[in-house]
DNA sequence: GCCGTTTTCGGCCCGACTGTTTTCAGTCG
C-alpha cells in the first residue's frame, strides 16, 4: 500500500469521526499524519521495513498512528476503520460536502431525519422538511438545494493556468481604483498549486466599498454570494469563487501572510508568535494590544526569527527547517531557462513548421531547443517510423544550419509499448541528439507491468530522459500506477534525466516527485511540449511547479548553456 | 492523537460571516 493509499484511510477515519462529534484535536492528528504521508518523498513501506528507522520519527506520527499504518501496510485495511464505517453511512461524507454543511449539520441531518446520502438530503429540502430542524431554517433549506449539485460534482477543481488569466484581469481593474493603494492574489494562487478550489485577492484600503462594488460589478463576475465589511465572496462566470479581503496599509503584510496560507504554514507562523509572547493573525503581531509588524510579509517573518519564505514553498514541509538554518533554496525563475526540450512540429500533431518553432523559440530567447516528435505507435497524431524519422531528422538539421544563435537537437518522444519495448529500434535510437521515452498507451496496466516498462526505458542506454513519467491529466485522468521512488532510484543510477513536463494538464513529475528526483540528484529538465509557437508560453508553469518542489536553477539541466548541457548529455552516451 | 528549552498532562491558531438566534454555533478559509 502506498503513501498516498495510507493518507486516504487516515482522511476518511477523520472524516467520520468528524460525522461522530469526536475531539476535534484528535480528528486533526490524523488529518496531519495524512498530509505528512502525503508530502513524504519516500515510501512509507520502505521506512516501515527499515530496521534502523522508526515511523514515529515522521512529523504528527506518534505510537499510535504507526501502529495504524504498519496494519494497513500488513493487512492492508484498518479495523477502527472498518468499525467506523460500519456505524456512519457512508453518503454522510458527501452530504458533509455540500457547501454550507458540515459534519455537525451532517450528523444532524441523520439523526433526525434518517438522511444518508445526497438524493434524501435532497428529497427532505425539497419537501420542506429541513427548514423544521433545529438550527437550520429557510436560508439553509435553500442553500442546499443550490448547492446540492456542486458537491455530486467530483474533480471540480481548476488547472492553475485557466485562473490566470481570470486574477490578472481582476486585479488590474481594481488596481485603478483611487481607494485601493495595494493589491495582490492570495491564497492557492500565490502558492501557485496546480490546481485551484477557490481565488482569494486582498486589498489595502481605507474603505472596503469601492472595490467591492467594483468587484461585484465586474465583468467577468456572475453574483455577490456574500458582503461584510472587510470580507466578500463572489462567484465568477467561470464557477471559481473569489474572497476579496480589504485591510488597512498597516495591515497588508501580515494579512497577505495570513491569507497566502497554506492553512499548515499558517498556524506554524502562529505558534511561533506565540512562543514569542506574540500573537499573529490577519492584522498584524502583536504584544499585548501594540502592534510590532503587519505592513510588510518580511518584518512579519522577521519578528518571528525568519527570513520571508516564497509563498511555492509554504506548505509546512520542511521550510521552516530550511529557514531557520538559513538553507531556503534560491528557487529557480523563468528567466533562468535556456533550453526547451521537448516540442511537436507539423511532421506530427503540432500545428508549427520547423522553421516557425526554431523562430518562436529564438523570440523568446531560447538558446537551444530539442524537436521531439511522436514515434510510430502514436498514430493518431502521425507518429513517425525509422524511414520518416530520418527524413525529419536531415530536414531539421537542414533548417537549423541557416539559423544563428540556436542550436537545435534532433530528438524524439518514442513510447514506450505495453510489451515494454521502444516504438522504435536502438539503431535508430543511437542517431538521435535526444531521445525522451514516454507511456501514452496502456497506462491502467498493472504496477509491476508498469514498472516493468520504464525500468527497460532506463536501462536502455540511448534514452536520455522520461516524458511525463506518470501520464496523469490533472482532473481528468489519473496516472498510471507506480512507486515514484523506485523508478527515480532507477533513473539516477542509469544516469537517465526526469522531465516536467510544463503543460498545465500535466505538470507531471508533480512537486513531490521532483523534491524526491532533486535529493536523488537527479537532473530534471522543464519542457513545454509545445504543439504550437504558443506552446512555449506554458513553460511558466512548469517553472512554477519545480518551484514548489524547491528547485534551484541548479537542479534544472536546461538552465545551463548548450555546451554545459551537452557535457550532461555525453555523460550518458 | 500528538507533543514537550516553564514537558508526560494539558494544551493544541485565529477571525469573518451567515443564519439561526436573543448571545452564538457552525462553517469556512
Amino acid at each position: 500500500m502506498n503513501n498516498e493509499r495510507i493518507a486516504a484511510h487516515f482522511e476518511e477515519l477523520a472524516d467520520l469521526l468528524e460525522i461522530q462529534g469526536a475531539n476535534p484535536f484528535r480528528i486533526r492528528a490524523y488529518r496531519n499524519a495524512a498530509r505528512t504521508l502525503e508530502g513524504l518523498s519516500e515510501s512509507v513501506a520502505d521506512i516501515a521495513a527499515d530496521e534502523s528507522r522508526a515511523l514515529t520519527d515522521l512529523e504528527g506520527i506518534g505510537k499510535d498512528l504507526a501502529e495504524k499504518i504498519e496494519q494497513l501496510l500488513e493487512t492492508g485495511s484498518l479495523t477502527q476503520l472498518d468499525e467506523l464505517r460500519a456505524e456512519v453511512p457512508a453518503g454522510l461524507l458527501a452530504v458533509m460536502r455540500v457547501p454550507g454543511l458540515g459534519p455537525k449539520k451532517a450528523a444532524a441531518l441523520w439523526h433526525e431525519l434518517q438522511i444518508t446520502n445526497l438524493a434524501e438530503l435532497k428529497q427532505a429540502a425539497e419537501q420542506g422538511q429541513i427548514q423544521n430542524l433545529k438550527g437550520f431554517g429557510k436560508k439553509t433549506e435553500q442553500t442546499i438545494l443550490a448547492n446540492i449539485e456542486q458537491a455530486s460534482q467530483i474533480g471540480s477543481r481548476t488547472w492553475y493556468a485557466e485562473a490566470e488569466p481570470v486574477v490578472e484581469a481582476i486585479v488590474e481593474s481594481l488596481s485603478k481604483l483611487r481607494s485601493v493603494k495595494q493589491i495582490s492574489p492570495a491564497g492557492s494562487f500565490r502558492r501557485r498549486k496546480e490546481t485551484l478550489g477557490d481565488l482569494d485577492l486582498l486589498i489595502a484600503a481605507k474603505d472596503s466599498a469601492e472595490a467591492m462594488n467594483a468587484l461585484a460589478n465586474h465583468p467577468l463576475v456572475e453574483k455577490e454570494l456574500a458582503r461584510g465589511d472587510t470580507k466578500q465572496r463572489v462567484k465568477l462566470h467561470n464557477r471559481l469563487e473569489m474572497d476579496l479581503r480589504v485591510v488597512d496599509e498597516e495591515s497588508f503584510g501580515a494579512a497577505l501572510q495570513y491569507f497566502t496560507g497554506s492553512k499548515e504554514h499558517g498556524i506554524v507562523m502562529r505558534r511561533r508568535a506565540q512562543e514569542r509572547d506574540l500573537k499573529l493573525n490577519e492584522y498584524g503581531l502583536f504584544r499585548g494590544e501594540e502592534p510590532v509588524a503587519g505592513r510588510t510579509e518580511e518584518e512579519v517573518y522577521a519578528a518571528v526569527d525568519l527570513p520571508w519564505i516564497p509563498p511555492e514553498l509554504r506548505e509546512n514541509r520542511g521550510e521552516f527547517d530550511l529557514a531557520e538554518s538559513g538553507k531556503l533554496p534560491k528557487l529557480i525563475e523563468l528567466d533562468d531557462i535556456r533550453g526547451d526540450l521537448h516540442m511537436h512540429t507539423t511532421a506530427t500533431d503540432g500545428t508549427a513548421t520547423i522553421k516557425e518553432m526554431i523562430d518562436a523559440a529564438k523570440k523568446r530567447g531560447l538558446k537551444y531547443i530539442a524537436i521531439t516528435d511522436h514515434s510510430k505507435r502514436v498514430s493518431m497524431a502521425n507518429g513517425l517510423d525509422a524511414k520518416r524519422l530520418r527524413k525529419h531528422w536531415d530536414e531539421i538539421r537542414k533548417v537549423a544550419a541557416k539559423e544563428q544563435g540556436i542550436d537545435v537537437l534532433c530528438g524524439i518522444e518514442c513510447d514506450i509499448l505495453e510489451d515494454a519495448t521502444l516504438d522504435l529500434a536502438d539503431d535508430v535510437l543511437a542517431e538521435a541528439d535526444w531521445v525522451i521515452a514516454v507511456l501514452h498507451y496502456g497506462l491502467k496496466q498493472s504496477k509491476d507491468q508498469i514498472h516493468k516498462r520504464l525500468f527497460a526505458a532506463i536501462e536502455n542506454p540511448n534514452v536520455d530522459i522520461i516524458g511525463h513519467p506518470t501520464g496523469r491529466l490533472i482532473e481528468k485522468r489519473p496516472g498510471a500506477e507506480m512507486d515514484m521512488n523506485d523508478i527515480l532510484k532507477a533513473a539516477a543510477d542509469h544516469g537517465v534525466m526526469m522531465e516536467i513536463n510544463a503543460h498545465p494538464s500535466r505538470l507531471d513529475l508533480n512537486e513531490i516527485h521532483a523534491a524526491a528526483a532533486k535529493e536523488l540528484k537527479i537532473p530534471i529538465v522543464i519542457s513545454t511540449d509545445a504543439h504550437s509557437t504558443n506552446g512555449f508560453d506554458m513553460l511558466k508553469y512548469g517553472v512554477y511547479q519545480a518551484r514548489r518542489a524547491g528547485l534551484t536553477a541548479k537542479d534544472v539541466a536546461n538552465t545551463r548553456t548548450f555546451p554545459e548541457f551537452q557535457k550532461l548529455l555525453a555523460k550518458r552516451k
